[in-house]
DNA sequence: TCTAAAAGTAAAACATGTTATAATTCCGGG
DNA sequence: CCCGGAATTATAACATGTTTTACTTTTAGA
């Protein structure tokens, strides 16, 4: 392989190690371009070469997580559609909080970044995801055929980012988060669910709101 | 009236007039604090004794425009309570139509700043007032009475917070963010509305899918 | 082996939000 | 009328993302 190329490479990963070691030891508060620099042995020029900015750090740091999700789990599997389309959340949810402050900084420093470029990109992402599952689902008779399938799946792919977003700026944990966003899902799935995926969705949602009332009768019992 | 407060208020409003002028004319790229300084004719440090932060005094430009809603329209009329909860997206739309690149500029600054405070204040009253219309709606028996008023207020308005920050982006126009917070609206209502409400959101909602596949026909018909 | 292009380095510079410092102005109360 | 405190100013400074400039190193290809 071209050995230019291989520095390159090399220095990339150099750059983004040096990136996350701060980030988990020192915090996000001392990832300065300068400090980076030194610690990943590079001058204060390579980053920009390499990456183009500091936000693109962060978003490879993203990216190489998949964002918490890549594609539909389970796919060619026999499970049902919408079954495996919420499992998606079940992904997302673990990755986070394998490591909540440390993806919750990186998210928040992306989100709150001015270049707007590489936040589309991976809407775009997300939601092209989400259309092509629900198609798959009007396919597979789980949801009603009047359903527009680019409209819906971006719709929930929306309610999806919204609470991210909030869990990015500590309106929600974790939990919450995870939790709002199936609500969300469930309830708008079970406005268009055939015979076939109802009973599901909605043994899903009361689960959801059992686990609530549990949770307020706990609050208000102490 | 005190006239040290008086001076106060009076540089605080050639401060915001100053700022407002410079979006206009020579675009957000402009508006640095320096130059703000000077055109209000007051000190560089004048702006931060009497507002805190650059984007503070841009939140108290979206706050004078009320951030497009200040209240859910048609308070005490006979109106259904979804039908003026929907007027909300209205009157939104309008006032960022009137002046799009103004607002979404400033929206724009305001949500890629570091600062979450005042994202989450202004969140945190918007999230008020539709779990408010959620609570009028369900008691007059036009969402089912299991809805949660508190998380499914919340619900809708983080939706409509998500599109504005997608529009802010510039990943919506104006046009289709009004039109995917209404549809997000109407498809997350109708997974809870009653047979009272379920016409008018059914309506609604297939009169957007309509709109929709009118434009797409006329698109392919070009 | 020599050369031109590509990449990296070092250091300074730039822009801009924000803060510190010291001097100045303004005002109500003694 | 003068004092003390609050607001304002002018100016410099600071931190940090980013760019510029000039120099050095590396590497592919003649």
């Amino acid at each position: 392989m071209d050995p230019r190329e291989e520095s390159k490479r090399q220095n990339r990963e150099k750059i983004k190690t040096a990136a996350e070691r701060i980030i988990r030891q020192e915090g996000m508060e001392k990832l300065t371009m300068r400090h980076l620099a030194e610690e990943a042995e590079v001058s204060l020029r390579t980053p920009y070469n390499l990456f183009g900015s500091k936000t693109e750090i962060l978003i490879s740091l993203m990216d190489e997580a998949a964002w918490g999700f890549e594609e539909i789990p389970g796919e060619g599997s026999s499970r049902p559609v919408l079954e495996r389309l919420l499992k998606l959340v079940d992904r997302m949810e673990r990755l986070y909080a394998s490591d909540e402050t440390f993806y919750r900084d990186i998210y928040w420093a992306i989100m709150s970044s001015d270049q707007p470029d590489s936040r589309i990109r991976n809407t775009e992402r997300l939601i092209a995801l989400s259309q092509a599952a629900i198609a798959d689902a009007i396919a597979a008779n789980e949801l009603d055929e009047a359903v527009d399938a680019e409209d819906f799946g971006r719709h929930l792919m929306i309610q999806l980012l919204a609470v991210l977003g909030m869990w990015a700026s500590g309106y929600f944990d974790n939990k919450d988060s995870a939790r709002q966003i199936r609500l969300g899902w469930c309830a708008s799935l079970l406005a268009h669910a055939t015979r076939k995926s109802k009973p599901f969705l909605q043994e899903r949602l009361s689960a959801l709101s059992a686990n609530r009332k549990r949770k307020a009768a706990q609050r208000s019992g102490l």
